[in-house]
DNA sequence: ACCAGCTCCTGCTTGC
DNA sequence: TGCAAGCAGGAGCTGG
């Protein structure tokens, strides 16, 4: 579900609620989500101050006072909710738990923030600052495609020579970090490359036209605060918009958005996978 | 090394 | 209306 925009997103909407705020109490409803929780994650975080907020792809990172860091990871159907501190007197009010909240901080000062995914593809994992980046889930993840590492040499020398086709190619996360099936379609529309090209045979300055493209595809997500098509939620609850301007995807049977094309956009499998695209116009 | 397919889990939609 | 199949935004693992 959420790729990097969602997941940015998310980060900017809690950080009036975690960042340099102390976390009283964390409550851990079930014993794992797609992996164990570790150890005495919830003592390990009551008391200790998140610093920072960051993101590394497609994980939260929230880095405490205490030398560890949270990783959070959203899968395919997590949220982070955040519910403003309550009235004493309207305590009672809260919202019962949904069966699937699980893991609740309760922030000091009375705001909560609560982790809530259906699916539990999600995970979390609590590890020393200093070694976050040798962290398994994050060591080998390439660079982030809206910062300075992530260029058009970068994507050229990646693409040489691999025989996949460059949507499975923007799909994985040691090439460019944080694109899901969404935005790569997205993307390769924008830049007018067929998803079944295979990535080692695009000329060099197609694949330098899809450095932009998929900056430009990115920075309008999350200017629109993502996507929501089912699960996906901002922090406070409401929906991202960028559903509204898809280009192709989920959009099979409809006319080419592109100006002066008269394709229309179709519904293709791709490793088992839904790649949506103009068959017309990217080539 | 590379790559396609399977898998984890729940819930919503679609078709008979 | 009921029920089963199909599908979903991720990504690690297996095996060819």
């Amino acid at each position: 579900m959420p790729e990097l925009p969602e997941v940015e997103t998310v980060r900017r909407g809690l950080e009036p609620a975690m960042a340099g705020r102390i976390v009283d109490r964390v409550e851990v409803r079930r014993p794992d989500l797609r992996w164990p929780f570790p150890p005495r994650m919830a003592e390990r975080l009551s008391g200790a101050r998140i610093d920072h907020l960051g993101r590394r792809s497609k994980y939260l990172l929230l880095t405490l006072d205490r030398g560890e860091t949270l990783i959070v990871h959203l899968g395919m159907s997590g949220r982070m909710l955040v519910d403003a501190a309550p009235l004493a007197a309207h305590a009672h009010e809260i919202a019962p738990a949904d069966r699937h909240d699980h893991v609740v901080f309760h922030m000091a000062g009375g705001a909560r923030v609560t982790f809530n995914d259906p699916r539990r593809f999600g995970a979390m994992d609590l590890v020393a600052t200093a070694a976050l980046d040798a962290h398994w889930l994050l060591a080998r993840l390439g660079p982030e495609p809206l910062g300075n590492a992530f260029d058009e040499d970068h994507l050229v020398a990646a693409f040489r020579g691999r025989r996949m086709p460059v949507k499975a190619a923007l799909l994985d996360q040691r090439i460019v970090a944080g694109l899901g099936n969404i935005y790569v379609c997205e993307a390769l529309h924008r830049a007018g490359i067929s998803p079944l090209r295979k990535a080692g045979r695009i000329a060099a300055h197609r694949v330098r036209a899809l450095v932009p493209a998929i900056r430009a595809t990115l920075d309008d997500a999350i200017r629109a605060g993502g996507s929501s098509l089912r699960d996906y939620r901002r922090a406070d609850g409401a929906m991202g918009y960028f559903q509204h301007d898809f280009r192709v995807y989920g959009r099979a049977g409809r006319p080419c958005p592109t100006q002066g094309c008269t394709g229309t956009v179709r519904r293709v499998v791709q490793s088992g996978r839904s790649t949506f695209h103009c068959p017309a116009c990217q080539r």
